[in-house]
DNA sequence: GGAACACTTGAGCAACTGTTCAAGTGTTAT
DNA sequence: ATAACACTTGAACAGTTGCTCAAGTGTTCC
């Protein structure tokens, strides 16, 4: 019965080989919520973006070519899972990576799917800057 | 004109302010996919389970109380996106985490949405035991 | 060979998501 | 106070996604 070797999995052994909840429930969720927020495509350019430095929406809108209402919807969904900083100056709003955390989310996806092609090095060291 | 100090932002700024593109678009677009995968309830706790080491079909379907087809559904959008290993094993086909940075993604995610409150001591260790 | 087991897959339907548009809020300039 | 600017928001519509069901594939056992 070389159970280690042989991972098999009949009836019996499901039963012993029992897991465990490692998190509770509440953060799996927020987990996923957060991944959803990142899994568009157009919102996670926003965010390598905002890696890169704040920036206001109308700043965003051009460099995206859409218009205010877009870039402001897709903030909105970011902004509910905590992703992204605000603050007023002025008529302006800008916006930003709400903390380290993100921007390492952000860059490990990054570098993972351009598998070392890309350079980065001009990411995300701007978010501790927030004086 | 204090620009370093004050990230004002009329329409002048956003000219000399420019932005780079930092990974190519593709990259964005598969970072995007892999989000978009864990972006689910369902679909991330299976890759927490498969966290704590490889399992087949139908143990996960136990597990989690599901049927088989809805678990073979959802590990599709997982495989479909790289996130997980599949091997064959007899009659069982067994499921696991893809490789390192997937766990450390999942990790990562956790980790930030139970803000230290979970013991993740058993996670992901099993991952290079592939032989 | 046939039967049983362990999944996988395509189709169908309900539920969710993203964009656009039109109307609203808050700030600055006159 | 009025106008202009810089966003934000709710509603509506199209496109996408996830679950269930029914039928299919591949492997083992007899």
């Amino acid at each position: 019965m070389p159970k280690l070797i042989d991972p098999a999995c009949a009836p019996q052994d499901h039963l012993t080989r029992q897991r465990v909840a490692l998190v509770q429930p509440g953060a799996i969720e927020r987990a996923a919520g957060i991944f959803r927020a990142m899994g568009d495509g157009p919102r996670l350019r926003l965010l390598t973006l905002l890696g890169q430095g704040e920036a206001c929406v109308t700043e965003i809108a051009t460099a995206e070519g859409e218009d205010l209402s877009t870039i402001s919807q897709r903030l909105r969904v970011l902004r509910n899972e905590g992703l992204v900083s605000r603050r007023r100056n002025g008529k302006h709003i800008l916006y930003g990576l709400a903390d380290q955390h993100v921007a390492d989310l952000v860059f490990n996806a990054l570098a993972h799917a351009s598998e070392g092609r890309a350079d980065l090095s001009r990411f995300s060291s701007l978010v501790t800057h927030k004086e």
